[in-house]
RNA sequence: GCGCCCGUAGCUCAGCGGAUAGAGCAGGGGACUUCUAAUCCCAAGGCCGCAGGUUCGAAUCCUGCCGGGCGCACCA
């Protein structure tokens, strides 16, 4: 099923080719004086020595365009613009009204794709910092899978390395069932600092952690049922978290990085047999190309370290091949902060170098910002302690609990639990998808639970009223309808709007900038509800009424869909 | 010092080669006996950080400044 958009594009691209005689990009894009233009005739003019509004005038004769608009005409110094028929945008929405995915397509060639997000650490809390690569990364990969990809969710856990000596130990000094106790309250704080604290004060503790790591690289049997026991207690309380906050990671998606251990030393060995390993201080290292230090040499990403232990970039190694060689995935895709963006560039360049990333492969680091308090500083407490992601989701839930209260008391007590829930959990959600992921953006309650604005509760609000419509007139949707009128300037507005899902999709796709959908999900509730206060739906007769019943249930479902992409839900009543 | 990101309306942000730069919030003015007013409509609000350059055309691309954030070998 053609969208709309390449109907015209098509069209466009023809008409200018045997104008131009060769093949020209119409350049077509969304437009204030009509509903599309298409600028190429303007680039155009100077290869042809021509002058740009003949040259418009030529494409436009060109070609019929009746059947799909209602206008088009030249303007300017060479634009051309187009106004779509409304029988043509009635007969697209009859086509999108039958398509179960609105006309979205699934993909032609399905790819295998990783997605790299949330990676908490063991026996550490979950905090601010995990919000955004987790809320990312899950809509990430609902809107990869949606379109019908194979997604492979990593959550690159982060249950290996020095610190679990001394957590270890403290583990033992607790005694099990305590520590076990501890843990699964979600008090990881509590147990993690004062670990560390009796690290930091304590020199005998810190002999005895020094020991403990040893002993767990040594696979101490011991050692490794204590080390086992924390990264479980830590998992089903990430799994917790995670089940409150809706996502979708499960405990099946767990990759720490322990789990490349044994990938290590392969790894070492055959980027020294690749001719890539330098020694350097003692460190076994690799210098990828195009990376200096603040001294203007060559910057090292160390594979193994001086003391002969492997950190985290000999791990992100292991994982890029694992996913590339094991899996076999086309498309890597890492949701972690902007700060670590150099990282991940040196081990995508490392891995190239390596022969193991090669197209049609590719790694992309889907990078974010902060997220900053009211002061313009990184979000956290009063304190000054960072904020605990689970009190964020707790206070969202009832701060969108009081706004129910207040403005809908009609409720039972569970569907107002629910409902709390789904909009405070999805005003958190929006606010973050909502921003240019690549930036910092300021947490602010009061904004993204307003009901007013680029919010979520908007968009729920808005599809709550239309499946209102529906309870009212005693009436189900007409997936059967084939053909609908569209009329009045808030429906034509509405009608080019909802035909322009699947493109919106697709460039979230390749983008990765949720905010094109939250932007395209906020215009389209506000042309809705436009439309619903010029257009009188129940009271409309027959072929009218049965239209606007479609428009209200194509937008019902794309709004549905939409924040289903986000990971964020659609009430039926709110 | 080098690298990456960012300076757009009072505030929070879109737009990233095309016509008079758009939203939302706040502030101003209107609209409820009518499908949820948790809404809608109207008006107002801008040396797009500064200076050059490329282009038929620049908020958008290039260069240089100014201002802010982050990163730059054995913690992840």
């Amino acid at each position: 099923m053609a969208t709309l958009q390449q109907l015209l594009h098509d069209r466009l691209a023809a008409a200018f080719a045997s104008v131009a005689g060769e093949p020209v990009d119409p350049s077509l894009r969304r437009s204030q004086h009509a509903d599309f233009q298409a600028d190429a005739a303007l680039g155009l003019a100077r290869r042809l020595r021509g002058n740009p509004r003949q040259i418009a005038a030529d494409v436009v004769g060109r070609t019929r365009w009746d059947d799909l608009c209602a206008a088009v005409e030249v303007s300017g110094p060479g634009f051309i613009n187009l106004t779509l028929a409304d029988d043509a945008l009635g007969a697209l929405l009859g086509a999108a009204n039958a398509d179960d995915r609105l006309g979205v397509p699934l993909a032609a060639e399905p790819e295998t794709v990783v997605v790299d997000y949330s990676a908490p650490n063991v026996a550490k809390e979950m905090h601010v910092g995990h919000l955004r690569s987790t809320v990312i990364g899950d809509s990430v990969v609902r809107l990869l899978e949606w379109l019908g990809h194979r997604v492979i969710r990593a959550n690159h856990l982060g249950d290996w390395g020095t610190p679990f000596g001394m957590l270890i130990e403290h583990l033992l000094d607790l005694g099990g069932a305590e520590a076990a106790h501890e843990l699964s309250l979600g008090d990881l704080n509590t147990f993690y600092q004062a670990a560390r604290a009796k690290f930091d004060s304590d020199e005998d503790f810190k002999t005895r952690a020094r020991n403990r790591v040893v002993a767990l690289q040594g696979g101490d049997e011991q050692t490794v049922r204590l080390w086992r026991l924390l990264v479980q207690e830590s998992e089903k309380y990430f799994l917790s978290v995670y089940d409150r906050l809706d996502v979708r990671l499960t405990g099946a998606d767990f990759f720490g990085e322990s789990a490349y251990n044994d990938m290590l030393p392969q790894v070492l060995a055959e980027l020294d047999r690749l001719g890539l390993l330098r020694e350097s201080d003692g460190a076994r290292v690799v210098f990828p190309a195009g990376f200096t230090n603040r001294e203007g040499e060559p910057l090292p990403l160390i594979v193994r370290k001086r003391d002969g232990g492997f950190g985290y970039p000999a791990t992100d190694l292991a994982a890029i091949r694992h996913r590339l060689h094991t899996l076999h995935a086309t498309r890597l895709l890492y949701v972690v902060g902007l700060p670590q963006r150099q990282h991940f560039e040196m081990v995508y360049e490392v891995a190239r170098e390596a022969g193991w990333l090669r197209p049609p492969a590719r790694a992309e680091h889907v990078g974010f910002g902060s997220v900053l308090g009211p002061d313009g500083k990184v979000f956290r407490t009063r304190a000054g302690a960072t904020v605990k992601l689970i009190d964020l989701v707790d206070e969202a839930v009832a701060r969108a609990a009081a706004l129910i209260e207040e403005k809908n008391p009609d409720l039972d007590a569970t569907e107002r639990a629910e409902l709390a829930r789904t909009v405070g959990i999805g005003a958190v959600k929006y606010a973050d998808l909502s921003n240019d992921r690549t930036r910092d953006y300021v947490f602010d309650w009061d904004r993204m639970l307003s009901l007013e604005g680029n919010t979520a509760p908007y968009l729920q609000y808005a599809r709550a009223r239309i499946e209102s419509i529906f309870r009212r007139g005693a009436t189900a949707p007409d997936r059967s309808r084939r053909t609908v009128t569209v009329a009045a300037p808030a429906e034509h507005a509405l009608a080019l709007h909802l035909l322009a899902f699947p493109e919106i999709v697709a460039e979230t796709a390749e983008s990765l900038d949720l905010h094109q959908l939250t932007g395209y999900l906020f215009r389209l509730a506000t042309l809705f509800t436009s439309f619903y206060e010029q257009c009188p739906v129940l009271r409309a007769e027959d072929d009218v009424r049965a239209s606007r019943l479609v428009l209200c249930d194509l937008t019902a479902r794309t709004l549905a869909r939409g924040l289903d992409l986000l990971g964020i839900g659609a009430p039926r009543r709110m």
